[in-house]
DNA sequence: AACGTTCTACGAAGATTTTCGTAAATAAAT
DNA sequence: ATTTATTTACGAAAATCTTCGTAGAACGTT
């Protein structure tokens, strides 16, 4: 089973699934765009994300290059599972019908939603 | 803003709205079907969520009587803003793809979600 | 009235997560 | 070479959340 990371440790792995690969600079100094953060405070968490294999570090170099090593859909899916669990009682569509029901979806979007369905009911053959 | 609750707190809230209101013991002792906790355990939780106001408490009785004091919906919508900004980037869609394709609802399930899209798409009229 | 039970209140210990200060090592700049 | 800056490592404080022990009040039984 995958470990849940912690919030903090959500936020780095974020960075580091859309930029690639970075230094505890590169990754503190985007999160700082958002909120502030101290670099020790960054660093920290990224040794102990190091120790726990979320990520990997490449310590060849003086200053280490982390990247992520846990794939971002499996860590969607336990994210997900672990809502429906706790919120809705381990239905997927309930999770759904709330969040589609949240109106905050483009008729684009639904449109590829609907695709998807379709697929899924099709695509047993 | 809705303050968000704990692990522990959503876990009595779901007690809550789905039994209606109760007694710590009551609340207890359906949370021990699930996993030991003891009594001045859900106690304390329960005394600090009347704090916060996610519960309303009748003290008319020496056994006091709790009662959710936040919409189920409310939270739930809370629970998946939280998720999609954390992990979705803000998108319902995305995270509707992801929940959809962890195959787990099924066609009755997926029936359902139909609906709400034709509703949501022709519902404006 | 005395006893055992059930309840609330309170506080503090544990566990987990986040934050940061400080020191030491390495590199760069003057 | 000396200073300045950047980085890692370490540890501990701070913050949050969970757990439970203990005490005292209220209740019921005998």
């Amino acid at each position: 089973m995958i470990d849940k990371p912690t919030e903090s440790e959500l936020e780095i792995l974020k960075v580091l699934w859309s930029v690639g690969a970075s230094t505890v600079r590169q990754v503190n100094d985007r999160l700082n765009e958002t909120r502030e953060v101290g670099y020790t405070t960054t660093l920290k968490i990224m040794q102990i994300m190091a120790q726990k294999k979320l990520v990997n570090r490449d310590e060849s170099a003086r200053t280490h290059v982390y990247s992520a090593a846990v794939n971002e859909g499996d860590i969607k899916n336990a994210l997900i599972d672990r809502l429906m669990d706790t919120a809705f009682s381990g239905s997927a569509s309930q999770l759904v019908m709330q969040a589609l029901g949240r109106g905050k979806a483009s008729q684009q979007e639904l449109d590829k939603i609907k695709d998807l369905i379709k697929e899924l009911e099709g695509g047993n053959s």
